[in-house]
DNA sequence: TAAAACAAGACAAAAACTTGACAAAACATT
DNA sequence: AATGTTTTGTCAAGTTTTTGTCTTGTTTTA
């Protein structure tokens, strides 16, 4: 019954393209040129795809991402192809390709746009249509970081307006928000890790940012905010048994009393457990992380690195 | 006896329009053209719908804003629809699993054992049952405040703990934000409505749930947060021309402050613009109300209630 | 009596269709 | 390295289908 269901045609055109992110236009063309995935039509004329169409177009575009050209695998079968796709990603796990910096660009200069309209909607927009074009890193490191800056350096110039910044920040995290729940699964069984920050920290967009990282990696990722007293982490972290435990540290107050607070959670932690620090104040506990043996990530490269190294450790 | 009520058909068109923010028209060309629901009537003709008849129309508006033509789905049943619907809005087809139990009660208890356990990802999956499974209405109304208020009370009690608190909110809050991009659509053409906070204001789960409810009725809400001083909130109600403005006041210092600035910014604002008080504080400005020709909603029903009725003036 | 609900038809914006053209990218050849 | 050829995504023009909105005129409600 539900291969059944998966083989009827039910899905307009526009539908698969949502799902697809491949363009009406495009599927039209492969169908025309190459009878990529013939329809089914409706008494009216307008396609209609089932939901293996839809799979196999997937694949289309993921062998094409791949580097293959349409024309020559377009005729394949979904057992073909999904074969060559297979092979394809392992081999070319490194052959990555960075978007153009024009897509970049463009998105940027879009979402500024935006900004400064003040339209919160086809801001929220511009960055899921990034989100759906960069890789989850680039998305990060090569346009929502450089936004961020942008966005804090005209607030501090005086050319965005206190509200500007406001509706700007919430819509960021809310997509970053969409992108975590976005890959947190119940199947995944990755290594746990606790982010958190001290007592008088802010919440902090950067923070969401790592926690994203993290989760890209493979960690399985629980954030507990802000302002939250360290006998509080020590107890979560124990509770769940977290392997790593990141702490953000943005504002530079009190940073003797973080320091002692720090030194006491390690103290109650156990010995198998790793800190590490992260945030713009990080390099004012230079000397404590070596007491502690922390690690500090000055930035998010840096932060991936750290977490990469960490997992391989622990798997 | 709860099923019995939920088909007794008593809405006169004119409340499901502002329920599910479809146009009156569209309803009746819905019914005439496809079918879509043909609803009872008075002895002298009037359309009678249930609430089930209501639900079906928001699964069938939310199934149009994800791509599809209504002449395709009008027919569908219920479930047919509901599928497809979870299936268009996490583009990954499989993801929702209708869970096997499901009263009110019964998550609720699901929950509060997943806060106790602090086990996030599980909770993320209760409350995003709880969304799926209930009317928006019924989600926050007879599940999400009472959670809220239970975590709460346990936590001043001190059964609860502070991480725990705090992983619970972040949860909801990360569900509430979901809720509130998945009824944005670039489609929703409705009537602007600006929600905010003072200074010396906190982020406040409440003011999220309001949020939802407005966005329910068929409002194009724009959050601006908390922390907003007053100058910046009119400069964004006029730049987008807002006919609704909605203050949250949680805190309860510098009443007499805020009322100055609640003043100024009604002062400045043009004259349509409707100004709405809400959060646990807000008996606290009962005289000003009346001073501004603000409305006071006390709680989400009678804010709910608020906002239809402003639709229905506005519309 | 004014406002709201009804029916039916008309209209126009949006979306999908076909066909053809174009230009950038990829590939092949010299 | 330069040049020619093929591939392929994108766009435009013109047609058809779909669907939200509006109009007109009648009936019901408050």
């Amino acid at each position: 019954m539900d291969k059944d269901l998966a083989q009827k045609p039910r899905h307009l055109i526009q539908v698969v393209n949502r799902r697809t992110g491949i363009n009406s236009d495009v599927i039209r063309a492969w169908e025309r040129r190459y009878k990529a995935i013939v329809s089914q039509r409706t008494s009216t004329n307008r396609r209609l795809y089932s939901d293996s169409d839809i799979e196999k177009l997937s694949l289309l575009k993921r062998a094409v991402a791949a580097g293959r050209r349409i024309g020559d695998i377009a005729h394949l079968s979904y057992d073909d192809l999904f074969e060559l796709v297979m092979g394809d990603e392992s081999n070319n796990s490194t052959a990555y390709q960075r978007p153009s910096t024009g897509t970049v660009m463009e998105l940027f200069d879009e979402a500024v746009i935006n900004i400064n309209e003040m339209n919160t909607l086809k801001l929220d927009v511009t960055l899921s249509n990034a989100v759906a074009m960069l890789s989850t890193t680039d998305f990060l490191l090569e346009f929502l970081k450089p936004l961020h800056n942008h966005i804090n350096d005209e607030c501090k110039r005086g050319t965005l307006r206190y509200v500007q910044e406001k509706l700007a920040k919430i819509c960021i995290r809310t997509c970053l928000n969409n992108l975590y729940s976005k890959f947190r699964s119940p199947k995944n069984k990755g290594p746990k890790l606790v982010v958190a920050s001290l007592t008088a920290e802010y919440e902090n967009l950067d923070t969401l940012m790592h926690i994203i990282i993290a989760q890209n990696i493979g960690w399985d990722v629980t954030y507990a905010g802000s302002n939250v007293p360290h006998d509080e982490i020590t107890f979560l972290a124990q509770q769940i048994s977290a392997q790593v435990l990141v702490l953000a540290l943005n504002n530079p107050r009190d940073i003797s009393r973080k320091s002692y607070e720090i030194k006491t959670i390690k103290d109650n932690a156990d010995k198998k457990e790793n800190i590490v620090l992260i945030g713009h104040e990080v390099l004012e506990y230079r000397t404590l992380a070596d007491d502690v043996k922390a690690t500090i990530a000055q930035d998010m490269g840096s932060f991936r690195l750290t977490l990469e190294r960490l997992y391989s450790l622990i798997r």
